[in-house]
DNA sequence: TGGATACTTAGAAAATTTCTCAGCTGCAAG
DNA sequence: CTTGCAGCTGAGAAATTTTCTAAGTATCCA
């Protein structure tokens, strides 16, 4: 049972309403993956949704795992991130928010804006001098650094490379 | 010849010099890459470092740009940029900076931190309240939008997943 | 100059993502 | 309730990106 907060419910129920609306079937297997996500702060990566939901749907296979997010995020319900090398991760939470990751093991945090969160447009001219032409759309911040464990555990060096521990 | 900037013959010496101080070999491979990569600012990835290098080194293999790519890195003369799916970006520029991506066909490009560049330490409280024990070591911010050149040309709709037209 | 060490090669392999297409299914219309 | 069909799924192959292995080669220090 994923879901046992109110906000997961609360989102996942918005999911199910728009993903009727922007004209997607309803099938079991988006069902599951939309619910999984929703529930879900850690951003989960395809391989990771895979073999969470396929004990319980053991026919799915993985491209409908990956065309199933590509429709949620097509429909603006869901977004692919790419944090550090390797699998993509997809997050459910469409309120702006910034990532903190670690360099170590690659765990995603989600960190609400600060109050001091300029607006768009104040970037523009500093963008704009840089990249002539750009329309900027969203701005986006990565916090790098080490989780709590991988900080409590530092060998001689650590690598810059997330996701690749040893 | 990728270096008519003094800037970036700064760059290339200043990792020439940085190589040798970090214990790593001189090798004419690794002088290729680094000099390719200090003379170009749009972030090359590995294919493509490979197939400018290619003609002058013909038997350069793959794998030798991607240990050298590692090997500059742990060094800290340039680091890998996860900006968009699929390959990895290098950056030869150290000097704190961010990056404007294109949604749609991927470019990026070096945006100067702006004047309110906040310090780091600023920043640590908001993490640590969602993070907790997140041991802060950079902060990076990415602006997303259309380049110059998509967003004169955008169909009906326009991809979020970057790097493939049509 | 010579030797220890680290690097490069080439190819195979792993990991991630996309594609193809045959068959099935949700759902709207009748 | 039944039907039709657009759109979805499943399975596997393929494409792309990155890493690994083994053996030969080059760099650099003494």
């Amino acid at each position: 049972m994923p879901n046992a907060c109110p906000e997961a419910e609360a989102r996942y129920a918005e999911m199910l309403a728009r993903v009727r609306a922007s004209g997607l079937k309803l099938t079991p297997q988006r069902l599951a993956i939309a619910r999984e996500l929703a529930g879900d702060p850690t951003h989960p990566t395809a391989q990771e949704l895979f073999e969470r939901l396929r004990p319980g749907m053991p026919t799915m296979s993985f491209a409908t795992v990956y065309n199933t997010l590509d429709a949620l995020a097509a429909a603006g319900l869901c977004v692919s991130l790419s944090l550090s090398p390797g699998a993509a991760r997809f997050d459910a939470n469409m309120t702006p928010h910034n990532h903190a990751v670690c360099d170590r093991c690659g765990l995603v945090r989600d960190v609400p804006s600060c109050a001091n969160g300029e607006p768009i447009t104040e970037f523009a001219p500093c963008v704009n001098a840089a990249a002539p032409g750009f329309s900027l759309r969203a701005v986006e911040r990565i916090y790098r650094g080490l989780c709590e464990a991988c900080a409590a555990d530092v060998p001689t060096a650590f690598r810059t490379r997330a996701g690749k521990p040893r």
